[in-house]
RNA sequence: GCGCCCGUAGCUCAGUUGGAUAGAGCGUCUGCCUUCUAAGCAGAUGGUCGGGGGUUCGAUUCCCUCCGGGCGCGCCA
């Protein structure tokens, strides 16, 4: 409802202004420092003041008497040195809040935005660092559905890159294993687990005798030509620990429409397609001499951002020089890179590329169907996957020079609006504190030791696993669930303990905004006071209570509260601190389009933990079931609803169910 | 060397396109459970917004510069 009357007013003042003064303004509306002062204001009136060579209270002013009538805004006052000020009409304000907070999410509608998020190389547990990629993703898709845009969630599987191959060799030559033996232990539980383990194995097995890497080439090569025991053994790996992450995945509530794998961008020629683009608008030539010769690359110079490759060619000091320093795209081998692959994948999501996959569709651990691209034939009627207006890839930002190497392969191929509209979502990484990483048994050499955290790393097997987290913390929200409820039926217990669990760990990571580094401790993931999300859901559990309660008294009837009521209430000596608790309540839809434009969704965060707070605040203040006055319970009690409405709905944003105890 | 990110209270972080007296959590200290759940509330403590210039009516926010930290610049992904 906020963002609505925001939308209101600026729209108004923008139409005054064009038409009293004949000019064009920006309008900036921001939150006055007090709720005194109103609930939008706006600085606006000092640019004017400079065009109009006047005084810019003179100028609010003026405004200010002459502005018309807006609807759900009571006055416009002027303040401090010609600030405008703005009040909201409480009374049309309760009643909106209340209805927006029982109404239906708007059917999904525009062009399609693809999501893409998590991307873990299916070659060893999950960990810390992947949980916020997924996250982050995750709640970034639940905002954008929110708001009625139509979503589709892509997690894309590296199924054989480099780090698959590293297993395999693992399996094949340190463990001496055979396809159908490892085929068997593929269908253990935690799989991933042994894969982890063995991977930073097989790390230390290349460190031993430099001339092993020549079998991960070898393996690379088998795998990519998709024959062989070392492919048949990659696909059983990949397989059976994309099915791990999925289950690590479903217990967060992390869901995908599609999981794009690698392989079908190489059987299906999907490189290929994108090859001959490349090659026939000049976006990547061979390189003749220097040390990328006989490798086909793109023209890049660091520091303009992505920049075209016709700009580059007219400043390249010496073609040997520029091929240098250009993005290698295909090797001297004939083998593509990453890079190039996802070039194609991304061609591909904007419809460009003038290929599709096949696809089928398999049950997921968790249960529900999902859909994986396939090189056979596949599901004769799959649903529309690709062709999106809009693309989002979570990757972190140590990645952003690859991302802006892909950005400038769309434009190089004169795909400029889609190059615009393909947006690195980035993030900072989660590092672990030199505590935690002494904890997990990680030696810390010398260096280390003074740094302010410690960069989890997959190959040398240091990092917090995603479901060694999560059993830690059902373990502690099951053990305090079962002291606080001993009559709780077990398996209410579990799913309470399991929400809170979610909660803890999903709020932690979205608190941070993206550009925050996180240095992860136990200590303060495993915190469930303050700023987390349990105390979040204590607010909603603390309002069901009330309800509970309220409906055994026989006092819960929410009655009719009058015009007159509402409006004698809020401007009396208690009504600034309820109708701030109000105003809060009806301010979700301005912190996700915030959080949307920004792409930030700790904002959504944050605004969940104020309101908790403020409720909290008013919880103390306000006893309501002894509320003598019955008008005045059933105002309570429906700030309660509509408080618990929109809180439970901020918290479904993040990803966060509320229990009915705790 | 080039590029990106960060520096705000003892610690961890917010601060929404430049706006009114810079906020929160944790920590420390003091109060509050016979009451709708204390996973809570109230109060106290705590700041040269890394330093210095500049633009502006106005700068934590924009520009320059310096200092301190992290990351990236591979025929790895």
């Amino acid at each position: 409802m906020y963002l609505i009357l925001a939308n209101r007013l600026r729209e108004a003042l923008t139409r005054h202004v064009a038409e009293t003064y004949n000019l064009s303004v920006e309008i900036s509306l921001e939150k006055p420092p007090k709720i005194e002062m109103g609930e939008l204001a706006s600085p606006f009136c000092f640019d004017l003041a400079k065009r109009l060579k006047r005084a810019p209270r003179h100028i609010a002013q003026e405004i200010a008497t002459s502005l018309a009538a807006i609807p759900g805004i009571a006055r416009i006052e002027v303040a401090g040195a010609g600030y405008l000020n703005a009040f909201f009409d409480r009374t049309v304000f309760w009643d909106s809040v209340g209805s927006e907070s029982f109404a239906a999410p708007p059917a999904p509608s525009g062009g399609k935005i693809i999501v893409e998020h998590t991307n873990i190389n299916p070659n060893k547990a999950a960990h810390i660092g992947h949980l916020r990629n997924a996250i982050l993703g995750d709640t970034f898709v639940r905002l954008l559905r929110h708001s009625g845009r139509r979503v589709e969630t892509q997690n894309y599987i590296d199924n054989t890159g480099v780090q698959v191959a590293d297993v395999v060799v693992g399996f094949l030559h340190i463990e001496k294993r055979t396809a159908p033996n490892i085929r068997a232990l593929s269908q253990e539980p935690r799989f991933d687990y042994y894969c982890w383990d063995l991977y930073a194995k097989v790390t230390q097995f290349y460190e031993e005798d430099k001339t092993r890497l020549a079998l991960r080439g070898e393996t690379m090569q088998r795998i990519e030509e998709g024959i062989g025991e070392a492919a048949e053994v990659a696909e059983t790996v990949a397989d059976a620990v994309v099915g791990c992450h999925l289950r690590t995945m479903a217990r967060l509530d992390i869901r995908y429409d599609l999981l794009p794998r690698e392989s079908e961008i190489l059987r299906l020629k999907f490189w290929d397609a994108a090859f001959v683009k490349l090659k026939e608008t000049g976006a990547i030539h061979l390189a003749s001499a220097g040390k990328n010769a006989g490798c086909w690359v793109m023209p890049w110079t660091q520091g303009e951002g992505a920049t075209p490759a016709a700009t580059v060619a007219a400043e390249a000091p010496a073609p040997e020089d520029a091929d240098a320093q250009a993005k290698v795209i295909v090797r001297s081998n004939g083998t593509v890179t990453y890079v190039g692959k996802d070039i194609a994948y991304q061609l591909w999501k904007f419809g460009l590329l003038g290929r599709d996959f096949h696809y089928a569709a398999y049950p997921s651990p968790s249960g529900e169907i999902i859909w994986m691209t396939t090189s056979s034939a596949g599901d004769p009627h799959p649903p529309a996957f690709g062709g999106a207006e809009l693309v989002y890839n979570v990757i972190d930002a140590r990645q952003a020079y690859l991302q802006q190497v892909v950005s400038a392969g769309l434009r190089a191929l004169g795909h400029n609006s889609e190059a615009d509209r393909s947006i690195h979502f980035s993030y900072e990484i989660v590092a672990l504190s030199p505590r935690c990483a002494r904890e997990m048994g990680y030696e810390l050499s010398p260096e280390d030791a003074k740094k302010p955290y410690v960069e989890v790393s997959g190959r040398k097997g240091l990092g917090v696993k995603a479901d060694d987290l999560l059993d830690r913390l059902e373990a502690a929200t099951l053990a305090e669930v079962h002291q606080r409820h001993p009559l709780m039926p077990p398996a209410e217990q579990r799913a309470t303990a399991h929400a809170i669990a979610v909660s803890a760990i999903r709020f932690f990571l979205l608190k941070f905004t993206r550009t925050a580094t996180i240095a992860f401790d136990f200590e303060d993931a495993l915190s469930f006071e303050g700023e987390t999300g349990p105390y979040c859901q204590y607010a909603v559990v603390r309002i069901r209570g009330i309800r509970r309660k309220g409906a055994e008294a026989a006092t819960g009837g929410a009655g009719q509260v009058s015009k007159e009521f509402l409006s004698g209430i809020f401007s009396g000596a208690e009504g600034q601190g309820l109708w701030e608790l109000l105003l809060l309540t009806g301010s979700l839809d301005s912190a996700v389009d915030a959080a949307i434009g920004a792409q930030e969704p700790a904002f959504v965060a944050k605004y969940a933990f104020q309101l908790a707070q403020s409720f909290n605040n008013f919880y103390h203040k306000h006893h309501i079931l002894s509320e003598e006055d019955p008008q005045k319970r059933s105002f309570l009690l429906q700030i309660t609803e509509r408080v618990e409405a929109q809180l439970v709905r901020a918290l479904s944003l993040l990803g966060m169910e509320a229990p009915e105890k705790m």
